[in-house]
DNA sequence: CCTGTCGATACCGATTCGGTATAGTGGTTT
DNA sequence: AAACCACTATACCGAATCGGTATCGACAGG
């Protein structure tokens, strides 16, 4: 069977009449008998009884009318379908992300691609950096958000937000809510984090005091950012962390800006540089517009 | 696009290679390149990645294969829904009956029927013999059931069923509940029905009592059973029945048969003969197995 | 009886299909 | 580094199929 010969006897069946299926489809009347003819043999009954002015549908041919319908349209939903997917409008992005980002980076940006590109599904994994790298390289995701990532040959990362630096302490904390200099927590006990995964913000952190030429006194080392928020809010001690991350409500933390602070703690994303997938493109788009916005 | 096309796209699918999609196919290799890059020019993208080891869907590939796989299903379904209408297995059988035939003899037949073909649907209505006649040539029904029928060129009726006459009278009534002779309802006031569409019931009961040499008291008429049997149950007097009635239960109405009453009260079943309906097709040989059991 | 309309058939180029041969490409082996 | 695979793409050739023209046969209406 071909789809020719379905779009002929839709024509048919619609107009009751050969030479009127024939000009509504841009053909002569026989090419037309021959198909229908062919179709007829192929399901082994008439779908068509002749009459002297013209055909009539069979009980086999409308129950076969309402199969060739579908059928067609079924070939037009693939068309729009795969067309959508081409362009990256559906389909399924599948992101990796390591660390604090996801708590207020991520979330924006993908709340933004889903504006632009809503039949998308997404799908969050956390994953450490190498694994991210691993995934992206088996296709098992598009696209990896950390704040660093070593180079590879064959994946491309760029910036995508660059955050000033807070100050995390308890709320007993006897420190200006309003603003510190980092020189005023030279005597604070500052807690460190996260503990894998060098190149990291822990890292950062050291280096923004540095350029400051302040040295900090390191108390504690803290896992990730929630395990270290947890030992500030016990009182050990402070630490510093993105300005998003103070976008939200942690129970026994404040968070105090630092005067002076350059924004100066990145969040880096991850991608294949092969152009294979429409989504990652349309993500990578969205990604575009986004950056500049900020 | 054709289904050559879609049936060579999923082969490749399949077997993620031109080659090995080919032999499965039987034909050689440059054919599906051919076909799947007409089928790639349509879509307007690409289906494929081709790498050295063979080819990979890209997403737009990825979707379309699942459309691919339900437009080749729905055109197999489309194949066995026609045979299966051009069988007679599916479809809808639209019934036209009128009178005492519907309280059994009607309901055993179709009840048989569904055991043969369980997939068609059937709907009853109820019209007289001339409207049955006129919409079985217009094709609203494919087969009436009513009592008699007159002749008509183009239709053909059967009996179906051949019934003994059995007497209703009141449940006071004083006659014997095991059997009476006809002779004996010769002063009990008889009331016939129906009173249209002649010939009918009505002249069958006259010709029942002249064959015994009974000359009947007729009381009352009633346009159809269920009037008679009310004005019967009410002690108005008795009326012949078809045996089948008697199998129902009606309220203040006891049935007698009559002694050495021969089966003489027909049903018959009307229907075209130009064997345009296969549904019609398989009920007649339902019908045909089922007299060849009675 | 003639005529108009419809589907079916026969035949003719034009297109499309499948087959063979071969070029091109990237990865692997030696 | 050169030879060798395995795979896709392209070029070209007969064969099958498609659409077009002309015509036939059947039937209804004038």
């Amino acid at each position: 069977m071909e789809l020719r010969q379905i779009r002929y006897f839709i024509a048919v069946a619609e107009t009751g009449n050969l030479g009127a299926a024939a000009r509504k489809l841009h053909i002569s009347q026989p090419p037309v008998t021959r198909q229908i003819h062919k179709l007829e043999r192929e399901i082994g009954g008439d779908l068509f009884v002749r009459t002297p002015k013209g055909v009539e549908l069979t009980d086999a041919g409308r129950a076969f009318l309402v199969e060739a319908r579908a059928i067609i349209a079924q070939t037009e939903l693939a068309v729009d379908r795969s067309r959508a997917a081409h362009l990256g409008e559906i389909g399924n992005l599948e992101v990796g992300f390591m660390g604090s980002p996801i708590y207020s980076t991520v979330p924006k940006i993908l709340r933004y691609f889903r504006a632009h590109s809503p039949k998308v599904t997404i799908s969050l994994q956390r994953m450490g950096k190498q694994a991210q790298i691993d995934a992206l390289r088996d296709g098992r995701i598009h696209v990896g958000f950390a704040r660093y990532y070593p180079n590879e040959p064959d994946l491309v990362f760029t910036q995508v937000e660059l955050e000033a630096p807070m100050v995390a302490v308890s709320v007993d904390s006897s420190l200006d809510a309003d603003a510190v200099r980092l020189r005023e927590l030279k005597t604070e006990p500052l807690i460190l984090f996260p503990t894998a995964d060098r190149p990291n913000f822990a890292d950062t952190v050291m280096d923004i005091f540095a350029r400051a030429r302040v040295k900090p006194r390191v108390a504690h080392t803290a896992e990730d950012l929630t395990s270290a928020l947890a030992v500030t809010a016990a009182g050990l001690g402070c630490c510093l962390v993105p300005a998003t991350v103070a976008e939200l409500r942690w129970p026994g933390i404040r968070f105090i800006p630092i005067a002076n602070a350059k924004p100066s703690i990145p969040v880096h994303c991850i991608h294949r540089d092969d152009r294979q997938s429409p989504v990652l493109d349309s993500f990578l788009d969205a990604l575009r517009h986004y950056r500049g916005m900020q």
